[in-house]
Parts: C-alpha cells; structure tokens; sequence
DNA sequence: CGTTTCGATCGAATCGATTCGACTACAGTA
DNA sequence: TACTGTAGTCGAATCGATTCGATCGAAACG
C-alpha cells in the first residue's frame, strides 16, 4: 500500500455550485441547512457534490469565517507516555469529553514534545484545558489569553483569569493523615508527586513549601503537614510506580530507629512502589509498615492488598471542566469548583508496631 | 474566578501594521521570517504587536491560506476511557507523537462521543490514524479521502489507499500456541479482543473467523487455530481486566473433562482477568492451568506472576506510524509495515497437569 | 557615470467558505 | 386590483492571514 500525490485541484464548494447552476451561496445553504432551500436545489447541489467528489465545506474555511472550529486544546507539560499512565488523567480526560458534549469536534492534545512550544500557539483551538501545572504553563496563558481563548485548568490552582477545577487536597490529605495519627503514627515519611518542572527525585524539607509550585503536591503536603509537622518528605518525580518504589526506598533505608511507621504516597500508583519497596525489604503491610495512596483508583492486578485511600471523583472533574469549557465557549460565565474526596479504607494501614 | 466576554475586536495583523507603519505583507514576514526584514522593521513591528495586545497570527487564516494546519486526527471507535485504558494503545499514541516530529502541531483526539460522527467531517486535519477497526471506520475513510487526507492505520489490516502499521499476528500467536503444544496441552481455550463493533461477550466458533471484523483478533485467532484446530474461544468485548476474567469464567466453569488446560488471552489485560478468574476457583497457575497474554506490557502491580507472552514494539509502531503520515504529509510515499514480535517466556505457563 | 544587483518593502490576489441584505416571484388577503 | 408576507435565490462583503510579482533605493561594479 502507498499514498501521497493528492491527484490536481480539489473541488470546491464553488465548483459544485457551477455544476449544480445555483449560486455559492446557496450551495452553503444546501450543505449547511442553515436557510430555507427547496428540496428539489438541495437535491441537485448534492448530486453534484456526489459528481465532482466533493467532500464537503473546507473545515479550514469554515473555521475561518465562522471564528471558531469546535477544536479544545488538552495541554499536558509531559510526555503522553507519562501522562496517560495515570489513570487519573485518563479518567479527566474521558469526562472533558463527556461534559463538551456533541458540539464538539474533538480533543487537541498538546504535549512538550515539539507541540506546547509552538504548537500551542498556532493550534486552531476554541478554548484550552490544562492538564499540567509546570510553570512553562504560564507562557502558554498568557499567549491564549492574548488570543482571547478561555481557559481551563484542572487542579492548576487559583490564577488570573483561568477558571480552575480541583479538589479539596488539603483537608482530604489532613483526613488521611489523622486517620493514621489515630492509629498511633507519629514518624510519618511522604511520597510526593512532582514538586517543579524539573521532576528530579529528591528529599523535600517542609520549609520548601512555599518554593513548590505544583499546587496539588504543595496542597496534600500541607494536609499531612498538618498533623504531622516534622513529617519527611521525598518527591518521586514522576507518578509512576517505578518513581514511588524509588522514593519509598530512599525513606525506608535509614537506621532502624528513625524508619518511619507509615508513609503517606501522594497517588495510589506511587503507593503501590511504596508498597513494592516495602516487600522487596521484608517489611510486612500494615504490620512493620503503614501506607496510604490517593486518588482511588483501580490499578489492574493490584493483587494482595486493597490499599487505604482518597477517592477522588476524576471522571466528575473531567466533565465539570468540560462543561465550563462550553460554558466559556458560549459567551456563558464559568466558576472555579472543586470536588470533595471519600476516605476509604484498605487493608494497608494498621496500629503503629509495638 | 470567572471568564467569558472577550472584550471587543481582537487585534489583527492589519492592525499591526498600520500601527507600526508598514504594509500587511512586511508585517506577516516579519512574524513568521520567511523573508528579508530588517532588523529594525522587524522591531517596530513586535512592538507594535505588543503594544496592541497582538496574539500572533490566526491560526484559522494561516491553515487556510497555507493548505495545512499541522493537526493530525487519531480516530478511536471507543471511549476514550477504554482506548487509554490499555497501555499498547497509549504507547503507541507516544511513539506517534515522536515519530511526526517537532512540526507538528498536536493530535486530534476523534471519538465516538459525539465526534466521529460529524467531528472528523469537520475537523482541520492534514492526515489521520486510525486506531480502532471497525466498519465504522469505513465512512470515515471514505469522507477523508474523498478530501485528499492521508490515511493511516494502526492493526487496521490492508485496505486500499490506508498505509497500514501492523504486527506478524498469525506467526506470533502461532509461536505462543506451538509453546503450549510442547509442553504438552490439546485442550486449549483462548479469550478473544472484539470481535465485531458491537463488542458483545460470547462464545466464538472457530469457522465464525471469517466473519470477524477485526483484523487483530481474527489474525491471532487463526495463528492459533493453527496448532490447535478444535480450540474453545470467547470474545471479551472490550479489552479490560473485568471482561478477561467474565470470559475465563464462562471457558472454565464447565464440567471438569471439558477444562481447558491453558489459556490463551489475546492480550496481557485479558490475561490479568484470567489469571484473576483462576485465583478466585482454586487454581493454581501453572499448576493446574497455563496462561498466555500478548503485548509484552508492564500492568503496573501486577505481583506474584510473571507472565508469558508476545512482546510486541507498541512504540514502534506509533513512531512508524508517525513517520509515515509524515512522509504522505510531505507528498512523498509511504508503505504499510509489520513489526514481529518476540516471545518472552514468563511464570504462567507449564507442562499439561496429569 | 550608467548599469546591474540585491535587499527591503508594498499591492493585490488568493485560500474556501459563511452570511447579510436585497431582490424576485408567487400566494394569500382585503 | 393593489398590497403584504414569505420562501427561495443571489451578489457581495468578510473572515485574517500568506505569497507572488513589482517597485524602489542604494550599493557594487565595470
């Protein structure tokens, strides 16, 4: 099979109208619907589309005139790969879809490599979604806002002039983290998920917090801060289980004494690395070691345990956001929400070992 | 925070130009730097442009003017939540991103909801992907091409005028089913991907294989066929854990004689279910019943098994992929193509129980 | 000094549709 | 019969850029 070599001239909408013996602007109208059209000329300029291959109104054209083209741009500050490993996104992102409705004419996806730099900026899209929170957002906000495109960002924080969909992250990570301070916790470890664009993994003093400009890791670290001030604190980089077992070893591997009773893991697929590290040393769960994910979601052939977590309602977010997307679209007015998570508990955490 | 009402006209690069006193003309060579600007030109105008709040040049006019609007669509005939929820098609999805290269402007996600329909009629695409294959897909191709866009199909099968990225499906599930057939299993069942669009969940008779729609279940279906003529097959529908283990369910819950003493899952999410479906009867696996996936894919938290399986290069496809809509972008040839697969032996495989 | 050359700039055509206001019949109404 | 309303159609303006060929001035050259 090959392709390429698009034949000669493609027919236009002018073209079919010639053939059809009717004027360009009815033609439109017949395609569209859009004006009152005898059948009997719609029939004709239809056949003659048919006659001359014509696949329709250029959607370039289209686009152009009409001031829009039904196009949202979904900006991620990762590699696909990265991002849609976490069920998470996936989730947000299949509620975005739901929550535009058929209006819609598909999701633009805009990734780091080689898209948010110039891609963003000459994408032909409506309005856009941010999925990432990295500071190299900013520019890509203040060249649409330029552009008068309404924006979206999901758990992006509170910022001038984007309508922001989140969760509760502090109080659902202080819940969690009073829930294992009521089980006897007190030396308390935490995986964080990224804390900068750079996503290097690292420990993470507690003072830094204000340096974090990721806000749901400054967010759920706060929670946990909360009751367990002195907690310590590594960021795993990248949400991945690979990055959590990883961090979870940099916690686990110090003198006997000082090795924390529980680790809080910032999403449940860093949880499940925590959990991996934890066995792969011979620490039993809950019973050396208690462990906490968050998000809630189902991580296929997680077997063996059912870890205690934050649900969180992802699908929802995705579809509030896809709603105030449209809202935004339609010249309607858009508000800031965020979503309440659910404690549900698993069989990871336990009392503080004697 | 709220949004809406994008104030009055937006600036264009007219505006600009007369602003910064020169012609439309120098003011678009001077943003896009295709021609000769002075440096001092050039100067006046972005300041003009920043002055004015200037955004750039429309993406809209530009794709119409240029012929192309750098987007390409990647056509699913499922949820979003579904296509992503498999990590080959999310690999592959990366690799296409890296294969298309810097000068694109990002993928337009086409889905079932509510954009396959109409959506990718009226979308500024300059190719597509299709990832799914089903007879959807055939308006779909037929649309396009009647516009001249370059198509591209991802385990479509061959179709005329569709470049096609596939993998030796036959001979790598033949390779699978000869492994068990060494060690010394006939009584084989083998849990199906989608058969046709409706994605039901039922038994499959073997000569049904020529009705299947779906090239990559009926070619895995055939390869293993071919050792073992008389297998028992089961379409899971869609490929998720919960129907891999619906599937084994119904091949395992027969009278004793009749069980199968393998399983081959035409994917390693299937054959998560049915390692699940076995856990929950008792059985121990290899012990009493062998399993085999295909895709060669990490499940995050997938413990206690290492599975047996075809690794296939997902991200090598989606990068041939991405080459080749790049090359028909560009005018010249592309060729449909098919990777090979490997065998990698795991844990889940054993000789026939006595 | 006249001519060529080249860099910088400009005017105008063009991409392919949508849409608004105007125009024409023709039907219905008084 | 004259008038109004409406369905159907058309012409022309418009969306906002890119790009080709022409023009113009200055520098380089013989």
């Amino acid at each position: 099979m090959s392709g390429g070599s698009q034949g000669t001239h493609r027919a236009t909408l002018s073209h079919v109208a010639e053939r059809a013996g009717v004027s360009r602007s009815t033609a439109s109208l017949a395609f569209s619907g859009n004006g009152p059209v005898s059948a009997a000329t719609r029939d004709r300029v239809l056949a003659a589309a048919a006659a001359l291959g014509y696949g329709g109104p250029d959607p370039r054209a289209r686009s152009l005139r009409q001031g829009r083209s039904g196009v949202v741009g979904i900006v991620f500050d990762e590699r696909l790969l990265h991002a849609f490993r976490d069920p998470v996104n996936v989730q947000t992102l299949d509620g975005i879809a739901d929550g535009l409705g058929v209006d819609s004419n598909g999701l633009l996806l805009l990734t780091e490599t080689g898209a948010v730099g110039e891609g963003i900026r000459s994408a032909a899209v409506d309005a856009a979604v941010l999925m990432g929170c990295s500071t190299v957002l900013d520019d890509v906000i203040a060249s649409l806002g330029r552009r008068g495109i309404p924006l979206v960002s999901i758990e992006g924080g509170e910022r001038e002039g984007v309508v922001d969909i989140g969760l509760d992250n502090v109080t659902a990570s202080e819940e969690l983290a009073r829930h294992l301070h009521e089980l006897g916790h007190r030396r308390v470890g935490t995986v964080l998920l990224g804390v900068d664009p750079d996503r290097v993994s690292r420990p993470v003093a507690v003072d830094e917090l204000p340096q974090i400009t990721a806000p749901v890791t400054a967010d759920r670290l706060r929670g946990a801060a909360r009751v367990f001030p002195g907690l310590t604190a590594y960021t795993a980089g990248y949400n991945l289980v690979e990055n959590g077992a990883a961090a979870a070893a940099a916690l686990l591997d110090v003198p006997a004494g000082e090795r924390p009773t529980a680790i809080m893991a910032q999403s449940d697929l860093l949880a499940v690395g925590v959990l991996r590290a934890a066995e792969e040393r011979g620490l039993s769960v809950p019973g050396d070691l208690s462990v906490t994910g968050f998000d809630g979601v189902r991580i296929d052939g997680l077997t063996g345990h059912e870890l205690t977590t934050m649900r969180q309602p992802a699908a929802d977010k995705g579809r509030a956001a896809g709603e105030a997307v449209a809202a935004l679209i339609a010249g309607d007015e858009a508000h800031s929400l965020q979503f309440a998570c659910e404690l549900r508990l698993g069989d990871t955490t336990g009392p503080v070992p004697a």
